[in-house]
DNA sequence: CGGGGCCATATTGTACACAATCCAGACAAA
DNA sequence: TTTGTCTGGATTGTGTACAATATGGCCCCG
């Protein structure tokens, strides 16, 4: 499974992290504190804090806080504002659970529309994780590495399932931070078993074959889960409103 | 198929356009107006134009467009600001085709979970609808009558599935305008048909059959897309990026 | 007559001030 | 001791002014 560092952000603002655009600053400068575990599960986000800290005004904060607050990032409460989201126990296997159908929905389309292109795309992600990987066995600071050409590996899968919508839908269940830095969590074996899920997912694309492709993108779904579980998912507690409080 | 009027706003402020709350009574006015078809895809939304004519500043305005541009009804440009969505004959299919696969997860996890009360409900709210469809047969302006029934029989299914994020994520993809008022596109043997679909689906759960009611839940949005398709989408144009600009 | 650059205007982006609301703690009464 | 109320401070919600930016028309040039 795994799935970090989701790709750009899903709505508007192309990647303008620039000077300008104090929104897309604050923006930034928060999710990189959520991804960061800056604040535990239950923090209070207070707006003239970030801004006074991010150097805007409370406008743009705002805004990322809206944006933040709809890609899961944060719960909103009228006259209250926001608080970092936990994830129960509960939400993460359903989080995982929504993942296995559209993962595998995307492979299984995938292998009807892939060309030999992305399936070239692919096998260079392979190479390039497996090259990481074997660095990484004796240094396991290395294994964030993996996370980019992982990313880059399911979002070719899920680019060439031809479906506008699937990505943004994916990103929502894949964004949160509990899913994400997931290999750091992994042992020796777990990583070579990812690895030879990539390869069998591309083989099962190459050859056209749908259900093959859908069945490996689910077992390596679950594998990721398993792992999880195992390490904890660093973040079961929430606030004072119980683990679905909203 | 169907699945109109989808219900509450799926984040925070949780429906209150009560008389206070400029921002909620700005979300609902516009949300309004798009249900209604008031602005053709493509029309531009000016923010101090909204804000005349619903009496609210331009700042509660902005965050009610931002949130129906995450809810899919608005695209947004930066420094140009919102543009009422369309939808692409693709775009309608990769949204059903979504569909196809949520509900009928719903529908198989449903099995597995809901109780005696939950299939009552169901069957209640089949018999609203069929009481309704009767009528409908010589009256198709009481076809509309039906999405509140039909909406809230969907959403039980959903919610016996017990995954707290498949809910906002089925909202995603039904929301949007094309969806809404279906009901209308049904001749009388669709309605019927749809009738019986609700009716299986709750004897597959009552069964405890998940996969025998996830067949019956693809067949009734397959249903559906075909209607969708033949009346035509009322709304297959876009603005002038063609249909997938963003 | 057609095309490219420039400027006026319209619209969004940001900042800030004020109003509305909520929360914590103190205090009083039972 | 416990409960209810009240008040002060803190925080979000809204309105408005101004800055930054894009659009559309005009003019100039080829």
């Amino acid at each position: 499974m795994l799935r970090p560092s989701a790709h750009k952000d899903p709505e508007g603002a192309e990647e303008e992290v620039k000077h300008g655009h104090a929104a897309s600053r604050a923006y930034a400068a928060i999710r990189e504190g959520l991804l960061r575990d800056t604040w535990a599960s239950g923090t209070r986000l207070l707006e003239a804090d970030l801004a006074a800290r991010i150097g805007v005004s409370r406008t743009p904060v705002r805004d990322a806080l809206r944006r933040l607050v709809n890609e899961g990032f944060l719960e909103y409460s009228a006259n209250i504002g926001c608080r970092v989201r936990g994830w129960s126990e509960d939400e993460i296997a359903s989080l995982f659970d929504l993942r296995l159908e559209l993962e595998s929905y995307a492979a299984r389309r995938a292998a009807e529309r892939i060309d030999a292109a992305g399936i070239a795309e692919l096998n260079t992600l392979c190479d390039q994780m497996e090259a990481i990987a074997t660095e990484a066995l004796d240094a396991p600071n290395l294994r964030d590495d993996l996370t980019a050409p992982n990313d880059a590996f399911h979002m070719r899968v899920i680019e060439a399932a031809a479906n506008p919508l699937l990505a943004p839908m994916i990103a929502s269940v894949t964004a949160a931070p509990v899913v994400l830095r997931t290999f750091r969590r992994y042992d020796a074996d777990e990583i070579a078993r990812s690895m030879n899920h990539h390869r069998e997912i591309a083989a099962a694309l190459a050859a056209g074959n749908g259900e093959w492709a859908a069945a490996v993108m689910r077992s390596h779904i679950h594998a990721g889960y398993v792992a999880m579980r195992r390490g904890g998912t660093g973040d079961a507690a929430r606030g004072p409103n119980g683990p679905h409080g909203r």
